[in-house]
DNA sequence: AATAATTTTAGAATGAGTCTAAAAACCATT
DNA sequence: AATGGTTTTTAGACTCATTCTAAAATTATT
């Protein structure tokens, strides 16, 4: 655990938001200011093979990541792209079950609009 | 309805894959050797938001597309990279319920070691 | 047939992510 | 605290999927 692994799950840690490489790099160097765009890739891919963050893949042109690895589902604003974490019960043996094997992680997005999004629309309707 | 798109249409229907823009292109480049790439991607982006197709982001370095529109859960092989499909009954109103709205639509992607991978692993222990 | 609108084409541009080789930091052993 | 060996970081070059652009071709409209 070297300092610049340590600054860069802090910022993932530090809030709910699922930040972009390329945003950890910017947060992490306002900690690190010497740190490198390579680092924060390298390190990103070692935390998500210790388990400690998950990458979430093709929601735009950059992967975001998850300060939890735990699988859940991301819903997803189609108007302001915001995310927000939910979970379904009991997800995980509907999983095995339907594709009959144990599996070793899944990957849920849900595109909608958001309560707030709704709001302005109807506003303007 | 031009004849790239037909034929971009007709490479994406002809069998089950999950194909990458490139092999649509390479495919599409058989049957109308004078086309372009940019063209494959125009229509692809066409045929998604016309609903006939669907993109599948995030497997890999390049997004697939299903000659399906219709939501369904995609199972990924670890080892081998295979792509199958597959449905879990009642998911859109589960889905609905845990985030409290209608939705537009979902993606589903399950990481698991396929039958015949499991196989192979077998005898190689 | 003439004009306008859309699509295609080829290639340049973009940008996320990866690779590389050298420098720096770290670690265990004296 | 010096030694040597391993791991990590760094900067920048590189890759490659995708997008953009401007001109040419095609299609639709009058």
């Amino acid at each position: 655990m070297t300092k610049q692994r340590a600054v860069i799950l802090e910022v993932i840690r530090s809030d709910m938001c699922h930040h972009t490489a390329d945003e950890i790099f910017t947060l992490a160097k306002e900690k690190l200011p010497g740190i490198s765009r390579a680092t924060v890739y390298n390190n990103l891919k070692a935390l998500e093979s210790e388990k400690l963050i998950r990458r979430i893949t093709g929601d735009a042109l950059s992967d975001r990541y998850d300060n939890s690895y735990i699988p859940h589902g991301h819903m997803i604003c189609e108007e302001c792209g915001a995310i927000k974490d939910f979970n379904l019960s009991d997800f995980d043996s509907m999983i095995s079950e339907a594709i009959g094997s144990d599996f070793s992680s899944y990957e849920l997005k849900v595109r909608y609009t958001c309560e707030a999004c709704r709001g302005v629309m109807r506003k303007d309707a």
